[in-house]
RNA sequence: GCGGGCGUAGCUCAGCUGGUAGAGCACCACCUUGCCAAGGUGGAUGUCGAGGGUUCGAAUCCCUUCGCCCGCUCCA
């Protein structure tokens, strides 16, 4: 039994050496938080983003596209928030260690007749007014203080002043002066637009796809022929300054996204609805792309730790080596978006219902996720070493859809030119339609355990009976191993209803 | 950012108290191979993370630095 720390690293250890993700800048040290992608691993990521989009844009009637730019007018990021809300002070302890954020961290003066008796600090929670105030209590009877103590007011540590916080005590020891100040942690990266660096020029690279969805949801009203509900759908790189990238590609700096916004009527019980709707429909996704289902969690928000426009967020979590983590975010995000850039953009943003004869903002429903960590959850979940009589078999067990190589072709032995003939005509043919691999060397087996290793679903062999008899070849099944024969004709409408979903 | 761990071949790692770098797998070529690998022969491969110091001599000791991994905070 391997342990969950080796499970990783043996992924990400086959990841390198099959070619399927690189350390960015390896030969210069290598580069936190960025990751390349190999020859297969560009074969996996683009497949899977090709099921996404196949599956949630041109195969549904509700659903239109959009590219939007990674750079966009700095308003944009004002309007969202990101400029103010998406930078986190932090706050450390000296003393334990700990870090927190400075708008989690609630401290309070106790106070005994005017006298101060110091300060104490508490994690936000429902109950830290009630546990502030035992605090207080015995505070006051520790210091054998008579009076009245005051009203016990707790206030983010963020808004204190620098003097107030230099005399809050560490939640975590109670000692007084191992806070550290907020320091403040902006998560977008900052470039400039044009030559001259000044600070007019400063702009974003974006955050999330989101807001170039909203951003151009009028272009789209205008000319695309759209009647709610109705989506608009992306796939693009977005890019955050994390503090602490982690988990091998599970939390980069640089990472893609797939992302809907849903426009739906306004209405309490419509977005429920929806909500609900586009969890099953993502969650049923997974399974598409072969993501075991054991694995699928779902997380819903608790309400007071949703973000202040969301009026709830379910995740969809996998259960990765290191931990349950989430995958795909589905947040009911109301009309905030649309309400905020009408604002900061004077531009009306208001949808015309043709049936009630309304105008009004659209709600939106929000399903977000992330390509590389969809193809990490792929991996993992296709991973497997099975022991087979003593001997170990390394296989990537991947859904025929989004495997990188989906066929190798074999002649049987390489030493007869009949059969290697024979066998690199039968590539060339697959080659027109998918992605296959041909390969003579060694003995057949090894062949088979080789493609086994990088995942590809089916392996052809060309042997005698294909060049002497009745034309047949012998498919061998990756996850069972078993053989059959097929004609050429019936291998290839095989391989199409395997492959082609 | 702070604390802990770690950097030797493509991968996994060995190299004890300093003597000038190795194994297995993988890879390449040829042979062998009539259907589930690790047969044969031959071959390539390392600025021992980087810089500096101690020493006749450093992968090994000291200092500095960079990078990676784990924890705390954040999220797709």
């Amino acid at each position: 039994m391997v342990s969950e720390n080796t499970l990783i690293d043996e992924i990400v250890s086959l990841c390198k050496r099959r070619g399927f993700v690189f350390q960015s800048s390896e030969i210069y040290g290598g580069f936190n938080g960025f990751f390349d992608y190999g020859p297969l691993g560009v074969e996996l990521r683009r497949n899977i983003k090709d099921a996404w989009w196949d599956d949630m844009v041109r195969r549904r009637d509700d659903m239109v596209g959009l590219d939007s730019g990674i750079i966009m007018n700095p308003e944009i990021w004002k309007a969202s928030g990101h400029v103010d809300g998406f930078s986190d002070p932090m706050v450390d302890c000296k003393d334990s260690k700990m870090r927190y954020r400075a708008d989690q961290l609630f401290a309070a003066e106790i106070k005994v007749d005017g006298d101060s008796l110091g300060w104490v600090c508490l994690l936000e929670s429902i109950s830290m007014q009630d546990e502030a105030e035992k605090k207080a209590e015995l505070i006051k009877r520790k210091a054998a203080k008579q009076g009245k103590l005051e009203a016990v007011d707790l206030r983010p540590f963020d808004e204190l002043t620098q003097d107030e916080q230099a005399q809050v005590p560490s939640p975590a020891t109670g000692k007084v002066g191992a806070l550290t100040e907020p320091r403040d942690f902006n998560m977008m990266f900052e470039t400039s637009v044009g030559a001259l660096k000044d600070g007019s020029s400063t702009a974003y690279l974006r955050p999330e796809t989101a807001q170039g969805i909203f951003a151009n949801f009028k272009n789209i009203v205008d000319t695309g022929r759209v009647k709610l509900p109705f989506g608009i759908a992306q796939i693009g790189k977005a890019f955050r300054n994390e503090i602490t990238p982690r988990n091998f590609i599970f939390r980069s700096r640089e990472f893609e996204q797939m992302e809907i916004e849903y426009f739906i009527p306004q209405g309490e019980e419509v977005w429920q609805r929806y909500h609900r709707e586009w969890i099953d429909t993502r969650r049923s996704w997974f399974g598409s792309i072969g993501l075991t289902s054991e694995y699928l969690g779902e997380e819903v928000h608790p309400k007071e730790k949703l973000a202040h426009y969301a009026k709830a967020c379910t995740d969809i979590t996998f259960k990765f080596p290191f931990g349950e983590h989430e995958l795909e975010g589905i947040a009911a995000r109301g009309n905030f978006d649309l309400s905020q850039h009408q604002i900061h953009s004077g531009k009306n943003l208001e949808f015309f219902d043709e049936g009630t004869k309304q105008k009004f903002l659209p709600h939106v429903i929000e399903p977000s996720l992330g390509v590389d960590r969809t193809f990490l959850a792929v991996i993992c979940s296709s991973y497997q070493v099975d022991e087979v009589e003593g001997e170990k078999r390394t296989v990537l067990r991947f859904h025929p859809r989004v495997a990188p190589i989906k066929v190798g072709v074999f002649p049987l032995v390489k030493n007869k030119p009949e059969l290697v003939d024979r066998a690199r005509k039968l590539y060339s043919n697959l080659q027109q339609r998918w992605n296959v691999i041909y390969d003579q060397s060694g003995a057949i087996g090894r062949r088979y355990r080789r493609i086994d290793e990088v995942g590809v679903p089916f392996g052809v062999t060309v042997d005698f009976d294909t060049i002497e008899g009745d034309g047949s070849v012998t498919l061998r099944d990756r996850d069972t191993t078993n053989q059959q024969r097929l004609s050429e004709e019936d291998l290839f409408s095989y391989l199409e209803e395997k492959i082609n979903l």
